[in-house]
DNA sequence: GTCTATATTTCGATAGAC
DNA sequence: GTCTATCGAAATATAGAC
C-alpha cells in the first residue's frame, strides 16, 4: 500500500491473491503456509513479503475483495427501511455470490480466521458487513417472524448458491439463481394461503 | 481409545472436550493451542496427551459428538424416498441444532479444519453426513427445483437457528423453532398462489 | 493420571545482497 | 522486485519420573 503505485503495477500482487484464494479454499487459511504460496507462485517467500506485510495482510486483501462485492448492495440498507428493502438486498447478494463464488466459499470455510482478522483491524473504516446484518436482524422495530425469515433467507441464499458447482455442477448459474429467487420469495412470504 | 475403560472413567476426557469445544468456537481450531486447553483445564499439556493422542483426535471426538446428534435423523434417508422424507429430516435437524447449538457453531466456524480432518480419517466407518446430503441433492431422480429448494431449506435452518442466542438472544428456542419450521414449510412449497 | 522437561518441526518474518 | 540465509517464536508431540 505505501508503494508509489506506477502504471500496470500490482500484477504480481493480484497473482498472489489469486493463488492464496485458491489455497485458502483448498487447505484452509491456517494450514496454508507462505512457503506453499510462494512455491505455486514460482517466486520465493521473501518475494511475497515484498508485496504483503504479513499473512494476515493477504487475508485482509481478500476480505476487501469480498467487501467490495457486497458493499454497493449494502449501501442504502444502513438505516433505511429494512423489511421492504430486504428482498432487493438478497437479489443483489445472489448476483454477487454467483459472480464471485470462490470469495464466498473462502469466507464460509474460514470464518474463524476472518473473525480473528477483523478483531485486529478495529480501525476498519467500514463496519463489518456481518455486523450490519446482525444489527438489522436484531432490530426490535421489525416483527420477530419477519426477522427470523430474513435470517433464514440469508442462509437459504448462501447454501443454495454455494452448492452450485458442487451438487448442481451442470446447472447454468442463471437458472439456479432464478430458482433460488423464487424460493426465497416464498420463504419471505408467510404462507397464509397454504392449507 | 486403547484404554481399558474402567467404571466412571472419561470424566477428565469429557472436560477436555468441553473446554476444547468452547475454545475452538472462541478462537478457532487452529489458533487454539493445547497449552491453552491445558491451562483452562488446570492440568499440564502432557495430561491432555494422556487422554488424546493428538490435537486432531480432540477435534475428531467432537466431530463424533456432532455425528451422534445427527445420524439418528439421517438413518432412513440413506436410500429411502427423499423428497417426501426431507421435511421430517429437517424437523429432526432443527431439534438437534437447538439442543446442541455449540456443536453446530463449532462446525460452521471451522469447516476447513473439519474437512482436513476427515481427509485423514478415510477409514471412517460411517459416511460423512455432509457427503450424504450432497449425494441426495445431486440425485437426478428428483426435480431440480425441489433439490435446490432442499438445499435452501438446509441453509435456512442452519442460519435461522444459528443466529439464535445471537441476534435472537432473548427469544425462547421453541418459539424460534416454530417460526423456522413455518418458514421452511413455505420454502419447500412452491408458491403457486402468489402473484 | 499427572508432572517436568525436552525433542522436533515448521512457520512467520527479517536482513541484506543483487 | 526478487533472491539466499537465518532468526526467533510457538506449536505439537514425546520421554521418563512420580
Amino acid at each position: 500500500m505505501p508503494r508509489p503505485a506506477g502504471a500496470d503495477q500490482g500484477t504480481t500482487k493480484q497473482r498472489i491473491l489469486d493463488i492464496a484464494l485458491q489455497l485458502f479454499i483448498e487447505k484452509g487459511y491456517d494450514k496454508t503456509s507462505l512457503r506453499e504460496i510462494a512455491e505455486r507462485l514460482g517466486y520465493s517467500k521473501a518475494a511475497v513479503y515484498y508485496h504483503f506485510a504479513s499473512k494476515d495482510d493477504i487475508l485482509g486483501a481478500l476480505h476487501l475483495r469480498l467487501h467490495d462485492v457486497l458493499d454497493e448492495a449494502m449501501t442504502g440498507l444502513s438505516q433505511a427501511g429494512t423489511e421492504e428493502t430486504w428482498p432487493k438486498l438478497l437479489d443483489q447478494f445472489i448476483d454477487g455470490m454467483i459472480a464471485n463464488r470462490d470469495l464466498f466459499v473462502l469466507h464460509e470455510r474460514n470464518r474463524a480466521a476472518f473473525e480473528a482478522l477483523h478483531m485486529k483491524d478495529h480501525h476498519e473504516e467500514h463496519e463489518d458487513i456481518e455486523r450490519q446484518l446482525r444489527r438489522v436482524l436484531a432490530d426490535v422495530e421489525i416483527p420477530l417472524e419477519s426477522r427470523v425469515r430474513m435470517a433464514c433467507s440469508l442462509g437459504a441464499v448462501t447454501l443454495g448458491i454455494m452448492l452450485a458447482g458442487d451438487a448442481f455442477d451442470d446447472v447454468p448459474s442463471d437458472q439456479l439463481a432464478s430458482i433460488v429467487r423464487r424460493a426465497i420469495g416464498d420463504l419471505l412470504t408467510p404462507g397464509v394461503f397454504r392449507t
